[in-house]
DNA sequence: AACCAAACGTTCAACTTCGAACACAGGGAG
DNA sequence: CTCCCTGTGTTCGAAGTTGAACGTTTGGTT
């Protein structure tokens, strides 16, 4: 095709490109520009806006705006159950460890906007990740995808390649990217700051004196990595020594879990460390449990924060925990997924932190302080 | 005849606009803002009147209220979700620069959620930022504050320190705190990912084949800081020089402009740098036309990508630019206050990071390859 | 209560834009 | 090669938009 003229899809492009340039496009300048009669530019603008990619106006086009005429004035009742009914698939590495809050939010927000979710299970396994969401995507069922694969190891710049040129709009969780991606877009993610939830921690226990502390990590978890980053960050900032970190698992059905458990004690008699930090509920129980059995008080020998806050407040003393609300990861995880589908590519892609909160119980400061703590948590600024 | 009248699409959408910012409007008022006739200003009124959108009284119009004797009784408006009208206080540095977009997008973000906006320029200074905001909590209106306050500089700490405890929620917006904030909750910020947009440049003009760039900063920007953490962190990633960097502004109205650029296409020489980034469209404007007038081809010569995007289309050529989308940001800060103010304390702190985009046109590839862009362009993963 | 100026609505006219009907060109399938 | 479909252009009556003129209503003032 020898002539300049361009493919219509071309030219629509480019109708679309001037109107994101100039908010609003007339028939006749477009007519000029594009070298076409005026006639075929209203066909255009017809199509385009059948699509809802713009808003017809006498005279032109302007980018989509509410005041429409030719969306219905009120939409009244649903604007809900209305959009289509999004299916969104969701995968995520573990079904029964860490996730089903996660899921279990994600479930209540697409209840709430009238979206399904199709969930599936894979393992901490990029193959295993791949699998699932090809199933998902071939299935043709699901118009957008919540993705946790595993991002560590070997290919995972490619896994995110490959992620970023699906044929539909993904958002991992609790999952970070480098900040740039070689992806059409750039990806979109939601996750919990773990980094700044341990350093509220260590924080904590610096208010109330403590100068040595001990971090105790979940082997092989993928949330250590942000917790060593916010451990060496605030001990950092505090001028505190970072270098007790054990990386073991101590819940009660590890085996050998007393051993490792004395092996830390030792450290910290060696150490004077008067505080530990604990990831996951079941190893900070274990540990309380074993120290209740040496006579050692918690806070008054040891005291302790657990990161998690899953079953922290059944623990003897209840611990004090941070609490990275899953649920709400879930949450916003569709709530921008819906957001994708329903506004398409003018929506800018976003990032979200989730903060965690440092919930105060008895395992961290004495109950006096407790107390005291509580007071002054109902007087919080706002409510 | 180059036809400058808005469409009444965009007449309207104008009308709404002063609407809500000023509570009410007078006909004549807006007959001669908008020059255009009386009578057409009453016509608009009428039809965003026949749509709920505001109420006519004699001599204008304001914001829609339940006194309006036009609707009836029948409570089926709109969702008004305003059960308790929140007030939001707002305070940026500006008025008429960069804020503008994002103030708008906070507004009509604010109108389709039913709450109010009260909005408090300060200058880039902290003791009127300061002012500012005891003057709106000391009014008692408002029951959450967006606020950009300057944070650069001494008083930093202990303003963050400050917002964090004032009595009402807060949201910085374009503002980031340190990760952890000495405050009860930790501080919730929205921001543009300046430094990743950066890159997103960088790495734009590196897969075009360019090896040595520099970059071009407005003087006393707060943007440039992120702009040029972004700019090292794409050269180190990419193995670039990243010593090339200007911090002056050379806009048309600066003086000694022409001085400066000069110097400045002296060190592209120099180094045989062949793309330059340059903040803020008119900077960039500015160089492109000197180019111009030495003869220099943009891009052959130098290839030049904006960051900011307000005006880089009309450049000569049309500038590529980053665009950082301020209106989103002003929207997503006035939704997560809604939020805050509706969950209360439920609600875990949130930091959003909102992307910025890289539009391509002719000052950084030549124009075949816009052919290509916009062909690809329809081949795009979703829309 | 009477009055007046401003605001409003109706009607008509000038102008612009739209779209249906029909004609024509070019590429792909049979 | 022909047929057919799609995309495009021209013409012309229909429809939409705006503003001037003028009579009517409204809100406030004397």
């Amino acid at each position: 095709m020898g002539d300049d003229r361009l493919f219509a899809l071309q030219r629509r492009e480019r109708v679309m490109d001037e109107l994101r340039r100039h908010g609003a496009v007339r028939v006749r300048d477009l007519a000029r520009i594009l070298e076409v009669s005026e006639l075929t530019v209203r066909r255009d603008i017809a199509a385009l806006a059948a699509r809802g990619l713009l808003t017809r106006v006498h005279g032109g086009a302007t980018l989509p705006t509410e005041l429409d005429p030719a969306t219905p004035a009120v939409p009244s009742r649903r604007p809900r159950t209305a959009a289509t009914a999004f299916t969104i698939g969701m995968v995520v590495p573990s079904l029964d460890f860490y996730w089903p809050p996660i899921v279990s939010g994600a479930r209540a927000s697409a209840a709430a906007l009238g979206v399904h979710i199709q969930l599936r299970g894979s393992s901490y396994d990029q193959a295993e990740d791949r699998r699932q969401i090809s199933r998902l995507i071939a299935a043709q069922q699901v118009q957008g995808l919540l993705l946790a694969p595993n991002l560590e190891g070997e290919g995972a710049d490619e896994l995110i390649d490959w992620i970023g040129n699906l044929p539909v709009p993904t958002i991992l969780v609790e999952r970070q990217t480098p900040d740039w991606t070689p992806t059409p877009r750039q990806l979109e993610w939601v996750r919990s700051d773990h980094a700044l939830g341990l350093e509220t921690a260590v924080r904590h226990l610096h208010e109330h004196g403590h100068r040595r502390m001990g971090l105790v990590l979940s082997k092989g978890s993928p949330t250590s990595a942000h917790l060593s980053v916010g451990w060496q960050r605030a001990c950092a900032d505090l001028g505190l020594p970072a270098e007790f970190v054990v990386r073991e698992s101590v819940a009660l059905d590890v085996p050998g879990h007393r051993e490792i458990i004395s092996r830390i004690l030792e450290r910290c008699r060696h150490h004077r460390t008067t505080a530990l930090i604990v990831h996951s509920d079941p190893d900070a129980i274990s540990i309380a449990q074993y120290l209740a059995e040496q006579g050692l008080s918690i806070p008054g020998d040891i005291a302790m924060v657990s990161y998690d806050d899953e079953v922290a407040q059944l623990a003897e003393p209840a611990m004090t925990a941070v609490r990275p609300s899953k649920s709400r990861v879930g949450r916003v995880a569709v709530e921008m997924m819906v957001a994708r589908l329903v506004e398409g590519k003018r929506r800018p892609p976003q990032r979200v932190l989730i903060l965690p909160e440092l919930v105060i119980r008895n395992s961290s400061v004495n109950s006096t302080g407790q107390l005291w703590s509580a007071a002054t948590g109902d007087a919080a600024p706002y409510t």
